[in-house]
DNA sequence: AATAAGGACAACCGCTCGGAC
DNA sequence: TGTCCGAGCGGTTGTCCTTAT
């Protein structure tokens, strides 16, 4: 990119310096003002666009800002299925490699994936009790967990159970290990806390809300502003 | 209705790497 | 060859929202 440098000459270099760069959640303003500034001269030399666009924020904040939120092809809402799949298999291979993994899946960022498996992996690790990289919780990734969502991506859609438990499942797991007991398709590990189900995620169907219904989905608490 | 607890996600921090000089 | 600086990555923290009590 070629930022106008000719315009960033030393003495407001020396100035922004001294003034006191701006912290915590991104405003509108900042948001359009970053925007423009990348519509029209590009992406990279975050210090520097930083600087040339007036905002009061280090380059790697406006780079963030602008990978994990502003970016016109980022994709926002629920991960699907196929990405959560997509990211228990990515990493049983790489580990938590986490830009790497989002290379594979379009429009997400690291960050947001990175946030997806501590919210909701971590969770279900904690629940069974057992470290996140211990290989009970990667036996039981790659034995239930993974199989679970195959079969969910496989199953033709249907209408919201009414009786049946949606976690129950006939498939049988003939490699499950020893170490993870399985009760009408569903791990029994200790029991997890109240209003938790351990098998939301990640082979049932049921939305978050089971008693209601509703499935909670949420586009971010602020703005997202699109360049088009 | 008020409030505490937990969840989800945005943002920051520290470290490493690679290129320019 | 060594140093500096920008960029990227992974870990962690902070903030706000939802839900439960």
């Amino acid at each position: 990119m070629e930022v106008e440098g000719r315009e960033c000459n030393s003495a407001i270099q020396s100035e922004e310096e001294t003034m006191e760069l701006r912290r915590g959640p991104w405003t509108v303003e900042e948001d359009m003002t970053l925007m423009n500034f990348i519509a029209k001269h590009g992406e990279g030399r975050w210090n520097s666009l930083a600087r040339c666009a007036g905002l009061k924020r280090t380059g790697k904040s406006c780079r963030l800002r602008w990978l994990n939120y502003l970016r016109p092809d980022v994709r926002r809402g629920n991960i699907t299925p196929e990405e959560q799949l997509l990211i228990l298999e990515l990493h049983c291979r790489w580990g938590n490699r986490w830009s790497k993994i989002a290379q594979h899946l379009p429009g997400r960022t690291d960050n947001e994936i990175k946030n997806y498996w501590r919210t909701r992996v971590q969770k279900h690790a904690k629940q069974l009790q057992c470290d996140v990289n211990s290989k009970q919780i990667k036996d039981t990734m790659r034995y239930l967990w993974i199989p679970r969502l195959v079969e969910r991506l496989h199953a033709p859609p249907t209408p919201p159970p009414t009786g049946s438990s949606p976690t129950t499942s006939t498939t049988t797991y003939h490699h499950l290990p020893t170490n993870i007991s399985m009760s009408s398709g569903q791990l029994v590990p200790p029991p997890p806390p109240p209003g938790t189900s351990i098998g939301g995620d990640y082979g049932g169907v049921q939305p978050e809300n089971s008693s209601t219904g509703l499935h909670r989905t949420r586009l971010g608490r602020r703005f997202h502003l699109s360049l088009t």
